[in-house]
DNA sequence: ATAATGATTCGCT
DNA sequence: GCGAATCATTATG
């Protein structure tokens, strides 16, 4: 089951964040497939939260994309190396979304490998948000591209049910510099996952 | 621990 | 327009 509009365009980003955790993204390129169970998210909400890029409604030519009405695609370069993978939510003219930070394969194991550069499975293979993409071969050419209606990146609804206490939830990572907002717990994962992307070491 | 790496943004002119 | 600083990270030693 293919996730539709009435999921992604509800205002609360926070909600619609935990709510992706066990949803499946799936992506196929040429007869490619390759499927991953979300298990770590983060949420980003303009105007007020800091972290976010569209902070204060501020609106550039790589923010527009937020803008949309939720159910697309936004991804972007970090570090000049990384395509980060997010998801828009909200209606459209709120900027709002969800930062996919790890997943657990699930389909299309050896092209992930190879898209790596690796022989054995492990975390490493899709816990954070850089690698995951480039696993899953996202690059920032798919920005704004629709998860409602492309046949090359979607999301399916959870296989498995997933209660309250199987989320947790603390700060977002790498957003020192926001401020007070940076101690807001917005990023939720799955407990007991070993697919989680690991905390860095504090400075 | 830290180097790598480039699009984006901002503050000028 | 132009140049410099910034950054939602990862891999390697």
């Amino acid at each position: 089951m293919r996730l539709t509009t009435s999921f992604f365009r509800r205002s609360d980003t926070v909600q619609v964040a935990k709510e992706l955790l066990g949803t499946v993204l799936v992506t196929e390129f040429e007869g490619d497939r390759t499927a991953g169970i979300i298990v770590e998210t983060e949420a980003y909400r303009a105007p007020e939260d800091k972290a976010c890029h569209a902070y204060n409604n501020r609106r550039t030519a790589r923010t527009e994309t937020m803008f949309q009405a939720g159910g697309v695609a936004y991804i972007y370069l970090c570090y000049g190396i990384h395509h980060l993978f997010n998801v828009v939510t909200g209606p459209e003219e709120e900027a709002q979304a969800v930062l996919i930070r790890a997943i657990e394969p699930l389909e299309g194991i050896n092209t992930m490998l190879a898209r790596r550069g690796m022989t054995n499975v492990k975390p490493q293979l899709s816990a954070g948000p850089g690698v995951l993409s480039k696993a899953l071969g996202l690059d920032r050419h798919y920005d704004g591209t629709s998860l409602l209606e492309s046949q090359q990146i979607w999301l399916e609804a959870r296989r498995e049910e997933i209660t309250a206490d199987d989320i947790v939830a603390s700060p977002r990572i790498g957003v020192d510099y926001a401020e007070e907002c940076a101690a807001w717990p917005w990023r939720f994962h799955l407990r007991d996952n070993n697919w989680v992307s690991k905390r860095p070491k504090k400075k």
